[in-house]
This record gives structure tokens, sequence and C-alpha cells, in this order.
DNA sequence: TTATTTAACTACAACGTTATAGTGTTAATA
DNA sequence: TATTAACACTATAACGTTGTAGTTAAATAA
């Protein structure tokens, strides 16, 4: 019905010049008190609001800040994106959201789409496409525009940014070392393919933690799962894996997860296969999601802190949006810590 | 280090108008060969990108969708928003999401930061607060100005605009007869207070299910929870009213909750209790989420197809937008479907 | 008295785009 | 030959702002 009053129109019902009105909003000593109140009064009572676009034009600066990600279902990605909203509206910036949907292709669309004038700034955690065909001129393309660019989680040394990641080596060792603290001596990965760079990641410090409580590493004991897309024949197709393996190594008292997902597999595998967890098997995953927490028995895992990722995310990007300077790369690194549930002692 | 080439430039370089370069790029008759292949060439060579935060400007159109949802970490919300994206996408829209954390106030703030020119239609679902207040002024002042709303899933009778909706009354009734067709007599219902408009709804489904079957309601049977947000006492206040009501009631053999939370703290206080699932109590529950997929037994749920009710707002709303003249309101309902799994026979 | 300052405003350009109206020039028509 | 039409382009205004550079008129200073 009646649509958004603007500067103009003002001007023209109180007979004042348009940059009288604007100035007198802005409360400049430049005008005088009469014209001032006056004006102020009006604005107020037709509930004036500044235009966002045009001070976008204007000012060239969207006040918006582009997020995309991988998947929205997974709990992990819902986290960094709350802690992304949080503090870009306490610091006066909008959120876009774009999924890729794990796509290369959908990834280069989506920044090109959102490069065209709709963002100030960019927040992505790549596709595992993109990580397969290491191929990043769309974002190198971006950053070259002049458009900043912080990576989180799903990263690649490969392109020069900032970036929030979590220690994932260190959590895994962390993870591992739980189990190993609680007597287990031989310990079953589920991990996705190297190419995956937190699985990849997460591995290392599987390997890590083992050489350094001695423990002999058996290859045998890790499985690496071409995760594509969760569908319900691949969730079988890793519990069959997971119960060949369980079958074939029968000394398995532990088992580390890469994720949710893997370890609630895991579980059901054991639990169709009456091993008492955690007696006989103490089980661990990685990402502290709702699964975790509403399995049965519940999952030990390591919490990523997905809102304090995205909170600094959001951080980096509004720090060098302010700041034109050229401030050298940063990458910060958030602890991890453990969770601690019924499936590990 | 290269900004992004605009018409004036290309203008100057090739020395034409600016109004002939934009001709030019639009393939339009009026434009000569010479100068139309001179500056596509040119224009594609550089990359040429029109400005969209200008053409916003222009049209009045931003070609973005604002969402507001209460939670980002519902699996159905995520469905709601893949669907709306995947559509919006589509049509050339794109979608800004915030979060109102089910809090009135957020909502209204974001309400207000969104329609300040950052969008062109909003897709809301509301926040348990703004239902308890029953204030819609913020959704009722923005429809004023124009800008179309449509709501889904947490709606309210008194506030006129387009829907989307699952028929919750009748998903509600598909589950008890479920269970009752089960051979089910003494089915226990977790449910929401009644403000909750879809918690109210599936009750009445869950009533109207038993008088069509000839059982007579027993109100002992219901337990009504005041959830304002899930935390783990929260939780642990839920198990514990569903064990009173358990020891209470011996004779119960079905269970079924609103929403999967609550279907997953009656399968572990039965779990506890040594009840067996679903020999001696089936369960089922609402929305199709991980929770259910995942847990022990798996969960039998009624599928309430989120991504089919994003898809339908964001096609209303778009539909909305290209017809300026007033269509009226419809309100369209998304037929749930019954997902079996191990919790129920 | 004349020059200068101050107060209180207004005009204009610009951000990047597009639609409408206008301007020459050449070719076709009456 | 005079008129008109077609062609190929350009100028202008507008979308809503804001900052800079004017423009008045009155007040003050010399």
């Amino acid at each position: 019905m009646k649509k958004r009053i603007t500067l103009k129109q003002i001007a023209k019902e109180l007979n004042y010049s348009i940059s009288t009105v604007s100035k007198a909003l802005k409360n400049s000593p430049e005008i005088g008190i009469d014209a001032k109140t006056k004006i102020q009064a009006y604005a107020k009572l037709y509930n004036y609001k500044p235009n966002n676009v045009a001070l976008s034009l204007k000012n060239r600066k969207t006040k918006t800040i582009g997020v995309i990600i991988p998947e929205m279902v997974h709990y992990f990605f819902a986290k960094v994106i709350i802690g992304i909203e949080k503090f870009a509206k306490k610091k006066g910036y909008n959120v876009i959201i774009s999924l890729s949907n794990e796509s290369f292709e959908k990834e280069v669309i989506n920044i090109e789409t959102l490069v065209d004038g709709q963002i100030d700034g960019l927040i992505i955690s790549l596709s595992k496409e993109t990580l397969l065909k290491q191929d990043f001129h769309h974002i190198h393309e971006t950053i070259d525009l002049d458009i900043p660019i912080i990576l989180f989680d799903r990263i690649s040394s490969n392109v020069y940014c900032d970036k929030v990641i979590i220690d994932d080596v260190e959590g895994a060792k962390k993870a591992t070392n739980h189990l190993i603290q609680n007597g287990r001596k031989s310990i079953l990965l589920i991990t996705t393919e190297d190419y995956v760079s937190v699985g990849n990641l997460r591995t290392t410090g599987y390997i890590q933690a083992l050489k350094e409580n001695n423990i002999e590493l058996d290859t045998d004991l890790i499985i690496k799962v071409e995760d594509k897309k969760s569908t319900e024949e691949e969730l079988h197709n890793i519990e069959e894996r997971i119960n060949e393996v369980l079958k074939l190594k029968s000394s398995i008292d532990g088992i580390f997860a890469v994720n949710e997902i893997y370890a609630a597999s895991a579980l059901k595998v054991l639990k169709k296969n009456n091993i008492k967890i955690p007696e006989e098997v103490g089980v661990i995953g990685f990402t502290d999601g709702v699964i975790s927490r509403f399995s049965d028995p519940s999952l030990t895992t390591v919490d990523q802190h997905g809102e304090k990722i995205g909170k600094q995310a959001c951080k980096l990007l509004i720090e060098r949006l302010n700041n034109t300077n050229n401030i050298p790369y940063q990458t910060k690194i958030i602890e991890t810590s453990i969770t601690s549930r019924e499936s590990s002692k």
C-alpha cells in the first residue's frame, strides 16, 4: 500500500531541498534548529528509513556477507552459520547463504552470483568436488576482484587467504589418546579418502597418537570411505565394511570415526554383533552433533566448536573489510575439546 | 586489484556513449552491427557484468528473498531452506537467511533490517515467543509496505497472507492410526503446550484418531511440554515426566511424539526400563530427521517433506512478486507420509 | 561605510544502470 | 526537389543517497 517515504518526498512536502533534509536527519550543524526539528519530526512520523540499495550504490559497500557451505543439514555447518550470523548482525552486516551441495560447478556459479555486487566479502567451506579437482580459479578470481574470502574447515594450502580451521591433527590425537588412556590398544579408524583435507589430517593425528604411545600401526585397521553423499545405500556400504573388518580383527577394542555418521554406523554394527559398548569396544566420533547426543549409547565426541569457528571467520572478514591496507593473511586455529559420553568409559 | 569494469569505462575506451554500450550489450536493434560486435567483444574480454546494486536501485527490485527461521539446527528447517534455495536460484533469486532464535524481539529486528531495501519478499516461520505473545504488528506492517510475506509451518490464523503448512491434524491422525492398526490401544502422546500451533493441531489429530477408532481419551496419557529450548536439563525434565507416566500407566503400548527429540527421549526412557521396542511399546515421531534415522531402534516418523514446503513457499512468493494485481491469499497444504522404521512393527 | 564572516540553506555530481526522447545523416519516396 | 523514413547513435532523467561546492542574507568587523 504505502511505499516507504524518501528524502525527496519529505523535501517536497516541507519545502526544503533534498540536501537539507539529508543533513537535518544526520544532525548536521549546517542546518538550523527549526528546520532540523521539523524535518526530524516529519521523518519519524512517516517512519523514514534510508534506502539501503541507494546507500550500497553510493558507498560501494553492501554491508552483506556471503556464505557458501557444502550442505545445510550438517550440524557443524549449521553451528558455524549461527556463529557467523550472530557476529555479523552485531557489526551491522547481513548474511546471504548459498549451498554448493558438494558440487564444484554449483560452487563456481554461487560465487559468481554473489560477487556480482551482492556482497562485500565471502566465507566459504570448499565442496568435496573442489578439493578433489584442486581447481581454485574461482576463488583466486574473486580475491583478484578485491573481494576478500575467508576459508573455513575445508581449506586448501593452494589458496592464499585468511583461514579458520580446527587443529584436526591435534583433535584426532586427543581422540585416539582418549581411547588409549582407557586401555584400548587395537583402535579402528574410520576415515575418508585422503583428498578430503579434514579426513586426511585426522588420519595423521591418529597415526601420530599411536606412534607416541608406541603402538604399531596396522593399516588393516584403517577404513577409508569414499564419501560422496550419505545416501541410504552409501550408509549401508559403510556398515558392511565396518562389519567385515570387525570380523577379521577380533582384537579391536576401540573405534575412532572422523564424523558422527561413521560413528553412529559403527555403533549400529557393534550392537548388531552383540559387542558391548563401551565395555568391549569404546567409540569416539568427531563433530558434536545431535546424532551423538541422541544415539544409544550416547557418543563421546571431539567437539569442533562450530559457532566459535563461524564467529572467528566473520571477525577476520570484517577486519579485512575495514582495513584496505593489506594485512598479511592469517590462519586461526580453534581448539577442539572432548565431550565425554557413554560410548567410552 | 582490478575492480569490475563498468559501462562508463567501456564507453570511454571505445569512444561510444554509455547508452550505446548499454544497448549493444542488450543486443538492441537500434545499434549497428559494427558497434555491437566491437562492444560485445570488449565486454567479454574484460568480463563485464552489470552491477546488481545499480540494477536493484533502478528496478526497485533486489531479486533477493529473505527467510527468517526460528532455529538453524533443526533438520526440518534445514530441509525447508534447501527447498527455498533451489527454487529461488532457478528463478534468479538469491536467498538471505536470518535466525530469530525463537525470540520475538529478534524476529522484529530481523524483519526491519531485511525490509530496509534488502529484499523483495519474505518467507517466515514464526518464533515460539511470537506465537505465545500473539503480536503480529511487524508482520502486518511489512505487508502494508507492499512486501509480500509467506508463512510456513509456524503460522497464525490472525495473519492474512499466503501460507504453506502440512496437514498437522491429518499427519497426527496418520501416526496415531499407524499405532492403532498395529493393535495398540493405550497410546501416550508427548506434545507441546497449546500455543505452539503445530503441537496444538497434532494433539487434535491424536484425539480425532482415537475417537474414530472408539478409543476413549485418557488425558493422563497426554504430556504437554513447555518447550523453550532443548537444553540438557530441559531434556532431562522431559525424560523424567515420561518416566513417571510410564510407571503410573502400565497399560501403555504405544507412544506418539510430536517431534523427534521427544521421540528419542521416549526411546531412551523405554530402554532404561527394559521395555522392548516395538514388541511391548511402539513408538512414532513427527519430523523425519537424522536423529530418527540413526537412533536405536530407528524411529518410524511422519515425514513433513520440508524441501517440498520450502519449494512451495518460494513458488508462492515469486508468483506474488510477479503479479502486482492482488491475487487472493492461498494456504497450501503439503501431504505428510509415514516412513516406517524399526520402532513400530 | 565597506569588507568580511557566519549561518542556513541549495545545487550539483556521482554511484551504475536503463528507458525515453532527441539528433544528425543518409536513403527512399511522393 | 522537397518530404519522409530509416538508421545509428547520443543526451537526459531517473532510481535514493551524500559530500562538496556554491549561494544568499544577515551579522560583524575594519
